[in-house]
DNA sequence: TAGCTTTCTTACCATAGGTCAATTTTAGGC
DNA sequence: GCCTAAAATTGACCTATGGTAAGAAAGCTA
């Protein structure tokens, strides 16, 4: 929780109440590799803040095949915001990639704090901001790169997520198969 | 001017002296087709909410390739908010693909709207949650949909765009060649 | 450390979509 | 309405990436 405080002292001016208030509707929990904790088709209520491992948030489509939206490791945010904003069923399955440490809190009684502290309009208004911008990129990577160069990009973006991830999430991150990207890596290797 | 108020008031009390704020930080402005507002390369300062006719924003890869992020119709915004945000030079192109009518805004003096009238806070926090919705959706179809199946997504999504746009402003939207479109036409037509 | 199980690699072939170069169609400008 | 330029289509060929299946390697677990 430490961490997440932190995090928000960074950019904001953080009143004692504030902070009490995020203590009291947080529960930091602990999972081990291989847990889902947003499930596809169920109700979503809640959003993670990730302070040690590994996640990811991806779909799976009418063949089976996984696609993965996000990873998130310390620091970042993890939910199916899709599902949250329409208030739908869950689209997406969010799994630890690693055992990792969350703080966990419903999304709803977060929002609350907008307006009970109003001071988190505009910090959060940045972060979404900031969201939209990395997000605008993506979709430019992906409309003109080749996977190889998405695979180099994602190497420089995300230097320390491979030591968590399986070669066929990366490769589901990237939008190819995980064959492709085992021929992409050795080629890389030659050079 | 007041279909942008129209917009606003759908969601938010708007206050008088709100609405003379807009009125004084903004102008409207007819350009013709093919007129560029935002060239890439240069200083991003405006942004802007289209009122009438089509316009698009696009980058260029190394192979002069043109890649469309965004296609903007009546009551959206379009700017490059890449480099507002990050503060750098464009990287996106602006363009009218028709003869449009537009409301120009100073970026820095409309984010001021925040402070002046803070209930824009929250209006504006729910437009950039529901604009980060819209673009994991276009992420994950992006990854998981053929470009026949993203075709008709977009038919679907923006039903009046085709009469504005060249065969191959959609198919760079769609990450595709405009061959391969015309294709895709043909083979829909079969049907 | 042996024995599973999962992940990664490799080889071969298939295919969606790209490239290039005509050719046809469409749409403005006069 | 005619003429030209732009856009769309088409065909032949090409390439990046996918599919499948088998084997190799790595990681757990007992």
């Amino acid at each position: 929780m430490e961490d997440l405080i932190k995090k928000i002292k960074t950019r904001l001016h953080l009143r004692p109440e504030a902070e009490e208030f995020l203590y009291s509707i947080s529960k930091e929990i602990k999972h081990s590799k291989g847990e889902v904790l947003i499930r596809e088709g169920q109700m979503v209520k809640k959003t993670f803040f990730v302070t040690s491992g590994c996640l990811r948030s991806f779909c799976i489509d009418n063949n089976g095949k996984e696609h993965t939206l996000l990873f998130a490791i310390n620091d970042w945010w993890i939910s199916d915001y899709i599902a949250i904003h329409n208030n739908e069923l869950a689209t997406l399955t969010v799994e630890c990639l690693t055992d990792s440490t969350v703080i966990e809190f419903n999304a709803k009684e977060l929002d609350g704090i907008h307006t009970r502290f109003p001071e988190f309009e505009s910090y959060q208004r940045l972060n979404l901001e900031r969201h939209v911008v990395s997000l605008h990129k993506r979709i430019l990577n992906q409309l003109q790169l080749s996977a190889t160069e998405r695979y180099d990009l994602f190497l420089k973006q995300y230097p320390d997520i491979e030591r968590h991830t399986r070669n066929y999430h990366i490769a589901s991150f990237l939008g190819i198969t995980q064959e492709s990207l085992s021929r992409i890596r050795v080629e890389k290797a030659k050079k």
